[in-house]
RNA sequence: GCUCCCUUCGUCUAUCGGUUAGGACGCGAGAUUUUCAUUCUUGAAAGAGGGGUUCGAUUCCCCUAGGGAGCGCCA
């Protein structure tokens, strides 16, 4: 999509509904319409689709915005109410009756859900056609409150020019006539949507493919109000792992869930992004670079499969290529959601944070997750005597033990604790000694952390410090 | 059932009719290495099926099969 095609700058927005959380599905049409807006100096507007006061919920609104913020997508202004703007829709509705654009129908649901049955039985589609889009108003019953209904075309057809999709045809004869108002006087989504885009002067409209056949719909709002229709680009769903739709049962859905399994938003970004859309053959795109390639008219039609271990991978790459210091606050800021968290978050203060971070350059090659630096980090969490894991204490045999002895005795002479003097230390025992460097390391590893995996004990030896390694390799020699 | 959409390695994708069908994740092998990981080298792996159009189809058209979305006084 040009940007030229539009005069101005773009304006688009997220239009998400309150039910829940933020579906990480909804978060990658937000992430498109945020680049879109971001990067071609446009606008990025939030809107709440609250207009079923019986599904509104504020806890979801306020879920829905810090997913928003967590994934580092900023919009223009406040977030906007589409129920507050009810007036105004009530206004367009009266518009349209009045045009003769729309009617009242006075059918009950029970009969319209007869109908459907029936129509269902008989093999023919399921629409559902008021007899009261032709009835005179006269023969309105007064103890029944109608609904709205837009009085759609019948003949021809409607087509949805789709920056994504294409141009894709409805025959009218297959759409009913959308209801845009309620029996209680509220108006529907349907026509909210189309209300409120017209008048937040959206130029483009980036939603997911579920909405294509109410866009040929609203499209005969917009003929109806004789307004301009703005562009639409449809994306397709996102799946789960096994082709069907994500859901509860592939573990995570919201956004959140996908912070506490330790993931970073700009990996998220990245992975999120590459799902439909592409640039040649790049695969870690900075969000620099995202600005100014993305285009709309790059997304592809199918539905793509979500691949954890390829957002792991991209997780690993940019916490490698964090910031220490970021990795900290973001290690740290991720406790209180976790499991066991709060226990650790109680051990930090500054002398731990500086830890941590002195620790960071050696972890973060080995780590995919923020969940994985966390659990990479327990040997500065635990307090002595250490707790061991099966392989550490096999490792801690009589030889290994023996290994301990004589370097707690070197070690305790050394007079520059640094990893390079301590290496040199161990490098020349092991040379003394005929001993492989892996029978030396591992010992000391096993006695340091507890565990057969860690950093380079070297390292840990530096990063925990002179006292408290001494006595953790005392610890096991006696 | 009706309408619409989709279909390239297991997964995400590149290819704007002519390529040894490329890359990435994952997987296999090897190198580096104090463990693990990183890094590097390397291997296996794809055009759903059938018809057309064309000198030539992964690419354009049709059919079939499979998958998905929609068909609410939900959004």
């Amino acid at each position: 999509m040009t940007a030229d095609k539009t005069t101005s700058a773009p304006i688009v927005r997220f239009a998400p509904s309150p039910t829940g959380y933020l579906h990480i599905g909804g978060a990658r049409t937000a992430l498109f319409n945020w680049l879109y807006a971001r990067g071609r100096g446009g606008k990025f507007l939030l809107r709440i689709e609250d207009t079923d006061r019986e599904r509104n919920n504020e806890a979801a609104v306020a879920a829905i915005l810090d997913g928003l913020k967590w994934l580092e997508l900023d919009w223009d202004g406040e977030a906007v109410s589409q129920f507050a703007r009810g007036d105004r829709h009530r206004a367009i509705a009266d518009e349209l009756l009045a045009r003769g654009a729309a009617y009242h129908c006075y059918c009950s649901p029970s009969e319209i859900e007869a109908a459907r049955e029936q129509a269902k039985a008989e093999g023919r589609p399921q629409i559902f056609l008021s007899p009261w889009r032709d009835r005179d108003p006269k023969d309105a019953p007064t103890d029944i409150k109608p609904v709205v209904r837009l009085k759609a075309a019948r003949d021809g057809e409607t087509i949805v020019n789709d920056h994504v999709q294409g141009r894709v045809v409805f025959p009218n004869k297959d759409l009913d006539d959308l209801i845009i108002v309620r029996s209680d006087g509220n108006p529907t989504y349907n026509l909210a949507v189309v209300v409120d885009d017209h008048d937040m002067g959206i130029t483009q409209v980036v939603r997911g493919v579920d909405h294509l056949t109410n866009t040929a719909r609203q499209t005969q709002i917009y003929l109806g109000m004789h307004w301009t229709v703005p562009e639409f680009a449809h994306v397709p769903l996102i799946h789960g792992p096994d082709g069907a739709k994500l859901s509860k049962r592939h573990g995570a859905q919201a956004v959140q869930d996908y912070r506490a399994m330790g993931y970073l938003p700009v990996a998220l970004r990245n992975y999120l992004v590459r799902l439909g859309w592409s640039h040649g053959d790049d695969e870690i795109i900075s969000t620099e670079q995202l600005l100014e390639w993305f285009d709309i008219d790059g997304i592809g039609k199918s539905a793509a499969r979500f691949d954890f271990k390829k957002l792991e991978d991209l997780n690993g790459h940019y916490i490698r290529h964090s910031s220490d210091d970021e990795l900290v606050t973001r290690l740290i800021d991720l406790l209180p959601e976790i499991e066991g968290g709060t226990t650790i978050d109680a051990k930090i203060d500054a002398a731990m944070r500086a830890k941590l971070v002195r620790a960071m350059p050696s972890m973060k090659e080995r780590a995919k997750t923020l969940l994985e630096l966390i659990d990479g980090a327990q040997f500065l969490f635990s307090a002595r005597p250490i707790a061991r894991d099966e392989k550490a204490e096999k490792i801690l045999d009589a030889d290994a033990r023996a290994t301990l002895k004589a370097l707690h005795t070197r070690f305790t002479a050394v007079t520059e604790w640094t990893s390079t003097a301590l290496e040199d230390e161990v490098r020349s025992y092991s040379e003394e000694t005929g001993a492989k460097l892996g029978k030396v390391a591992q010992p000391l590893r096993a006695a340091l952390t507890g565990r057969a995996v860690s950093p380079p004990v070297f390292d840990v030896l530096d990063v925990l410090g002179r006292e408290e390694s001494l006595a953790r390799i005392a610890d096991c020699v006696t």
